[in-house]
DNA sequence: GCTCTCCTGCAAGTCGGTTGCAGGACAGGG
DNA sequence: CCCTGTCCTGCAACCGACTTGCAGGAGAGC
């Protein structure tokens, strides 16, 4: 429950911008990274280098915990991780693209092309996610390979719900 | 992680069924319910019936939480609350229709026509669910009351992924 | 270099979900 | 109507994701 600052949608299609260039590349300079943590008023830390290294090369997004498994044997707390994702979630440079299985999973923005605003697809057994095209049809669910994987569809919105909406309208702090 | 069994979607839809007629009465019976529980093959307890009493007269999805909240002060345990949704769940007569932000919200199949096979609007502020329209069009968001409300939305679906579905073949059990 | 922030490590705490165990309650058969 | 096997319940944990307070340490502009 947090509120979302004006300036949030700009900063988001700005790093998208900024990142367009690493698309096709999976990874990412160390100079590359730390312009963009300097884009977005950001210190260049070593975990958080490194976090963006990571976000860069997957292909996928990741968890807390995957980004952890995949930075590997150091001595960074996992409470700085997690705070240097929700950072760069807050700076638009690392959103949350899907909260699959109750669990926040983070992309660099602009290393697809849409920023992630496509459906993705949750495994019941390995858990891994994986990222499903955009334009989702009825016909999607009969051909390609995703085709006998998918069992259950679940369309999520949020936002403020109307209620809330007046009341903030009502008492504004 | 668990593996569906091969007559869980037969059974939901028995239960969708069953509970047709429930659709607009908002309430259930004792003995309806008694009868829906009998058919199910589970036992009528009090915090059973309680439950289905809760889901019945809720309109829109309920988590642990919620039920919790609506039943009231009993002696009941949390977790026999728990699990009893959970048996609900398995038995396809509740099942959980929304994981937003994380949290499993179950309903009645059958109390509403499409059983819950809509989208689902998240507030932000105030956590609660509500049910949008199923045809939900790029134009939905431009009118209507939940028109200045969405904010975001995410598209989740989810199955075994061809990985597991291949090791399954592989190594069946 | 200096200093002001921001960041980090440590430790703890929250919350939803889940489970083992022993005793108690339900429901069908006798 | 009782008996018995099975299911259910209460209690008390545990897990994993997410969060946060605090004190000390490290970046970055001057």
């Amino acid at each position: 429950m947090q509120v979302a600052c004006g300036c949030k949608a700009f900063r988001l299609d700005f790093a998208c911008r900024l990142t367009q260039r690493l698309r096709s590349a999976m990874s990412i300079t160390e100079d590359e990274a730390r312009k963009l943590l300097h884009e977005s008023a950001l210190r260049a830390t070593a975990p958080r280098l490194a976090v963006l290294q990571v976000l860069a090369e997957a292909q996928i997004p990741l968890s807390h915990t995957e980004v952890l498994e995949r930075i590997g044997e150091t001595d960074w707390d996992p409470a700085t991780i997690y705070r240097n994702l929700v950072k760069l979630r807050d700076a638009g440079v690392a959103p949350v693209v899907t909260r699959a299985e109750g669990i926040d999973r983070y992309a660099l923005a602009g290393v697809q092309d849409d920023c992630h605003r496509h459906p993705h697809f949750v495994c019941e057994d390995c858990g891994r996610v994986a990222c499903l095209p955009a334009q989702l049809t009825a016909s999607m669910s009969m051909d390609g390979p995703w085709a006998v994987s998918v069992r259950k569809a679940m369309v999520q919105l949020s936002g403020e719900c109307p209620e809330c909406l007046q009341q903030a309208a009502e008492a504004p702090r």
